[in-house]
DNA sequence: TTGTGTTTTACGACCTCC
DNA sequence: GGAGGTCGTAAAACACAA
């Protein structure tokens, strides 16, 4: 598939599965909106894994889940079963053999680690309006007020997705730019959506990177800077060996900086 | 309450790769 | 030809000011 191709071909700028310990995607430091504590999910990240706390209650956040997709059923034919009624546990992430990249040198802790697993990050009431997580923060009653969340027109609807949800596909996201088809049939199942939605889901969330990036590229170039303080590109200015490693995400794009040494193909995983 | 701007899903068109 | 990429866009959801 292209994915292997885009793994293959931009392995250097895409290293991999690499999720580095520095994104924060260790321990959850994040809590659910709802009351019941985060359970820690990625004890470690060599053990990351999306699989949502089988033995232990289902958290609270897992009841605004939309309903089952039977109209998507029908629109796009039979998708990957939702795991509420499979409730084996789908482990996705790094692969066995897959070494943290360490975190690189650096002021403090990763971005990410800030704005999705730093304590207090968005969560304030008080906080600003708009956060990069700011979902993180509304209330689940966006999502599941109506009930499935769904809504829609006349021949045109679209879905509220929940936060957990969210958190997930954000997370898959900081974790590679491109979700293989491995990891999106399982994100698709542990999620409740369909293959589909978490394809489109990627499809538009690195299009709001790019736009981002964009956005902050012509803020620098409206507020130029002392030669001897000019940064790296950090968005997606073409350069000669391919995309900036910076536009990938410039809130880790330093965590980039340091490639896996092993791409994995992950469709070939066992 | 309403108007406005932004963000979030979803799709179509077109392209590339296998 | 199929799958998935970007790009552009529509429309719902949402936040905020007036």
């Amino acid at each position: 598939m292209y994915v292997g191709y885009v793994l293959d071909k931009d392995s250097p700028v895409y290293p991999g599965p690499a999720r580095p310990s520095s994104l924060g995607l260790g321990p959850p430091t994040y809590a659910p909106p709802g009351p019941a504590p985060a359970p820690p999910q990625y004890p470690d990240f060599a053990g990351y894994t999306h699989v949502e706390p089988a033995p232990a209650p289902p958290p609270t956040w897992a009841a605004p889940f939309p309903a089952p997709k039977d109209d998507w059923a029908a629109a796009y034919g039979p998708g990957p079963a939702a795991s509420a009624a499979s409730p084996a546990p789908l482990t996705f992430g790094p692969p066995p053999d897959f070494s943290p990249v360490p975190a690189p040198p650096g002021p403090g802790p990763g971005i990410l680690a800030q704005s999705l697993g730093a304590p207090g990050a968005p969560s304030s009431p008080g906080a600003p309006r708009r956060t990069p997580y700011e979902w993180m923060r509304r209330s689940v009653a966006a999502a599941g007020g109506g009930g499935s969340g769904k809504t829609r027109t006349k021949d045109k609807y679209r879905v509220v997705y929940t936060d957990h949800q969210r958190l997930e596909l954000e997370k898959e996201f900081h974790y590679s730019r491109y979700i293989t088809i491995r990891r999106k049939s399982e994100l698709a199942a542990n999620l409740g959506l369909t293959e589909r939605q978490v394809k489109i889901w990627f499809q538009n969330r690195r299009a709001k990177e790019r736009k981002v990036n964009k956005k902050k590229q012509q803020q620098q170039q409206q507020q130029p800077l002392p030669p001897t303080q000019l940064p790296l590109p950090l968005d997606g200015t073409p350069t000669p060996s391919g995309p900036p490693l910076g536009s990938l995400c410039p809130t880790n794009a330093g965590l980039l900086g340091t490639p896996s040494p092993v791409p994995v193909k992950e469709e070939f995983l066992p």
